[in-house]
DNA sequence: GTTAGCACTCACTAGAATAGAGTGCTATAA
DNA sequence: TTATAGCACTCTATTCTAGTGAGTGCTAAC
């Protein structure tokens, strides 16, 4: 029992994950003794087993069970031996870029496909957060009729997004007035970051002042509202756990949609793309892994993929799915041919 | 044991559902015996039951157990004793009229809210669907440019919704261009029918046919996208079976938007307003039912809203629900003050 | 037609015995 | 000093056996 992890120590470590996460079930010293690879008997496994548990690293559910691992144990495979992504644990790598290749249609569509891909390849819930309102610009702005005195208020962005919103006037406007006013707006605000509007341009027409006053402030709501999420497959964590409490608690979370992007938003400020059960500061998802990655669309990060499981996960394999989904995702947005 | 279905049977079968509705276990005669309004005694129930068995009414899980009922008993239950909504069956009326006087935002959110809203009366999921394609009219055509062949067309219809899509040309098309084809396709599809566009209208600039005839037959692929479905609360399926395999099942059904749409419609061409566990032709949902009802906007029926939660449940209170909710919707939607 | 009485069925529960996996410790071997 | 074989011990999971009780169907009496 030295003082210390040592290399030994940490392939034992490392194979009590990949065993459990296969297996499902705690996992003995004799067990990890018959693997190839570690050449010791199963006596000094348990030694070292021991250590591993006064560190924190496993835990035994009761006395004479095996070990399975802590959120500790899992954090230090995961910074340990799946510190980079490895493509080789993704066989269905082309079928992603075929994926990519392939696709077409709406940013939505493009974006919910996306998690269904991702999905699939995983057998976890899939997020997807769409374009980041700070980072996103105004392309283009209209005013459409839809009555005597409701005006439909449309916002088309660089990333091809389109936010809406009806509002309500006064006064009657005609449909000229209302182009008018919609190619002022344009004209005016293309260009400015959707997140970061502030002042009002100057007004040609007195008479349209209020209506323009209007839809500005209008504009500066898509801010908070724009960040629209795509979450596939959340039926799956009804696979994930058998505690049927639990499938509960995790898809009651995941309904939030708010909590989930600022989930995701929180495991990357920390620097990281996995957060491990308690970790994520959530208890409902306690027993739930996260892995994200950011998706780059023309040299800017845009919004991020993730997805959800358990914490006994084959974390290689979905790291290696998200980061390919993810850059798939970004090179597809950047050529563009949406 | 008379040879058919008379008032005390029916009194008995309709306890028997209520009951089970309210203990979800089996319930035996004895108990039957002892509620109020029924003045005979257990072993009269159990002939009675007996008959009700027989003509696949009730069944028993197994033999010293009591009955509970099966689908043709929930469906006998249905039309013989809720086939009017009553709403003292649904104490929240108030909440739900404050609900649809406070509700303001775009067309989406409504729909969003309003299955939210439906799903925290009845705890069980909601669905909310979006304006039907084949009662809606094109309000407003736009083409905005995305960026050098890339185009944004969007389709603003009488009931505010929009619709996008991006499409690639061959060559470059300056704004001036694009806002003479915008102007040209709404003032000549103005007021059609999307799910029924067919000829393409006379084009002035044959400079222009192309790009018209593109966003023309873009338009006619509206009409199978179009119709959206806004789905509320499937982690409460979590909490209406304890089998986590039935969870499994119904919520991977929900995830097909596709499919519930389908079933809603199937079981308002029945001219139904309840669909019951086997009867909707889908295995997954063998253990569930479904509520329905149309919502009416200045007198045509636009979507309609629904309610899938497990066939014990409790049938006046969620019609109620359902009811009160797709009136208030068609109402608050009538009035437009979206 | 209704009901009291009774024998019967069968899921559910509790308790006891058993099996088996896995551990920690200790003494020995390298 | 480090690794290992051996062994006693612990504790879950399984299996078995009654035993309990709810609920039924049937029959005979009202």
């Amino acid at each position: 029992m030295s003082g210390s992890m040592d290399d030994r120590k940490a392939a034992i470590l490392r194979a009590v994950v990949d065993e459990y996460v296969q297996l499902a079930e705690p996992v003995g010293s004799t067990h990890i003794s018959r693997l190839s690879g570690i050449n010791v008997s199963s006596a000094t496994i348990r030694n070292e087993m021991n250590y591993l548990e006064q560190e924190g690293y496993l835990i035994q559910p009761h006395t004479s069970a095996g070990r399975i691992p802590t959120d500790k144990g899992y954090r230090y495979y995961v910074d340990t031996f799946v510190k980079d992504a490895n493509n080789s644990d993704m066989p269905e790598i082309q079928s992603i870029e075929e994926f990519f290749t392939k696709a077409h249609g709406a940013l939505a569509e493009m974006f919910s496909d996306t998690s269904r891909l991702l999905t699939n390849l995983t057998n976890y819930a899939a997020v997807v957060t769409g374009p980041d309102p700070e980072t996103v610009r105004i392309r283009s702005v209209q005013l459409v009729s839809l009555g005597p005195k409701r005006i439909l208020l449309l916002m088309v962005d660089s990333k091809g997004v389109v936010s809406k919103k009806s509002l309500e006037v006064q006064q009657e406007i005609d449909e000229l007035e209302l182009e008018k006013v919609s190619n002022f707006l344009t004209r005016n605000l293309r260009g400015s970051v959707v997140g970061s509007l502030s002042d009002l341009p100057l007004v040609e027409n007195p008479q349209l002042d209020n209506l323009c006053e209007l839809a500005f402030s209008m504009l500066k709501e898509f801010k908070s509202e724009n960040s629209e999420v795509y979450i596939e497959g959340a039926s799956k964590v009804a696979n994930a756990f058998d505690a049927v409490d639990t499938v509960r608690k995790v898809l009651a979370t995941l309904e939030q949609h708010f909590l989930v992007v600022t989930l995701i938003r929180d495991v990357l400020a920390r620097g990281r793309n996995v957060g491990i059960g308690t970790e994520l500061g959530i208890p409902p998802l306690a027993e739930c892994s996260v892995v994200v990655s950011p998706y780059i669309v023309e040299g800017e990060q845009v919004g991020s993929i993730g997805l959800v499981g358990p914490t006994r996960m084959n974390y290689p394999k979905v790291l290696a799915a998200v980061n390919l989904v993810s850059t798939g995702l970004g090179k597809r947005l950047s050529e563009g041919r949406g």
